[in-house]
DNA sequence: ACATTAATGGCACTCGTGGTCACAAGCGCC
DNA sequence: GGCGCTTGTGACCACGAGTGCCATTAATGT
């Protein structure tokens, strides 16, 4: 993106960076809550302009997501390693829960973010933003192993139903973290495919 | 909901109303677009001060969504009155389906006002409040049919999945009207058991 | 007429967002 | 060491959404 990288160390140097940032609006959204922190706040408590933070992030809700592009490539590889020969919804399903794994310790600070997003209105309402990409990756997928385009209705529908289990998994690990994320999408899949499949 | 509705004819009654504030805001959003469309222009256009607007919409992003909360409970009515003796998928698609089947005559509308939430960055964004409300009504008739508690998981799901395919099918919708939504809804619920069920 | 009730709309204010512009801090080059 | 280039920085400014406050207006009921 247009994000100051500093990759090949030319011109001034960022006083800053994503992951400063983000640990200062951490705190502050925990301590008043994502509405009542302003930006002007967030850039106090970094050290740093209020302007600055606009060359960091696009927006307020952007934070939360932090670097999210990066993450989808790496959904997109995960998604590119299933095994060509497995059923595309078993490839489609393995993908998704490869994406959720994360390790143990990992989880205090996802789990932070995860409920920041999943909870606070705006940032709900902001994230169909994100999600739409990540459905955009399924149904490339899709749309490459069934030979139809990422915008006829099946590659669609899969994305759509893809991101439907997910958030459901994710609603549940929120109300009760004892089950990891990608079990809890293996069970929203056997729900529906009962709720589907049996007559009852 | 707090709004200026005058039912018993008791004090100064409203100067505009919901259908008068719709009708000018579309016009100048197909003018000049969602965003460059400020409440002061619609304000004048009805002929009202801003403030009013404010007593009528909760923010400019419902406009568009117009009087949901009327529209949920009629879909609300239309689950319940499927046959309970049909399985639970089959009454919920039957009244997925009958909820977005709407008069010939009424669809120009309608299409347009589709059109607008589901492409306008902002409506999308803004649209998953509204989303919410709706898989709500699904998982408290399925938690009702099963015996469940509405903030299981199946329930969830079931409102995530319904959801997932109503939006597929007014994706395709938008893109070529020739085929109602109700058929494309009925086609998306087919392309996923298909996926689900068969093994290629 | 007068009290009551409810909707209106002006005013002022906060805050997110975005544009312009001058400046600062490193870099490579001479 | 000075020069120009690049890029981050932040001050200043403008715009528009959203909100609280409150006087005003227009009906009803007595």
């Amino acid at each position: 993106m247009d994000r100051p990288v500093t990759v090949g160390a030319r011109g001034r140097p960022g006083v800053t960076s994503h992951g400063e940032i983000e640990q200062a609006a951490f705190r502050l959204f925990a301590e008043h809550g994502f509405a009542a922190t302003t930006l002007d706040a967030i850039a106090a408590e970094v050290g740093v302009g209020r302007r600055t933070l606009f060359r960091y992030y696009r927006s307020k809700n952007d934070i939360p997501w932090g670097r999210f592009d990066r993450t989808l490539a790496g959904f997109r590889a995960l998604l590119d390693a299933q095994p060509s020969d497995l059923p595309l919804h078993e490839a489609v399903h393995r993908g998704v829960v490869a994406f959720n794994e994360f390790p143990e310790d990992a989880q205090p600070p996802h789990r932070e973010r995860m409920r920041l997003i999943l909870t606070t209105p705006e940032l709900q309402a902001h994230s169909v933003l994100r999600y739409q990409e990540w459905r955009e990756v399924i149904a490339d997928y899709v749309a490459r192993r069934t030979g139809a385009a990422p915008t006829d209705l099946l590659p669609r529908v899969v994305g759509q139903v893809s991101l439907a289990l997910a958030l459901s998994a994710y609603d549940a690990w929120l109300a009760d973290a004892s089950t990891p994320v990608p079990v809890l999408i293996d069970r929203a899949m056997t729900g529906l495919r009962d709720y589907l499949g049996g007559g009852g």
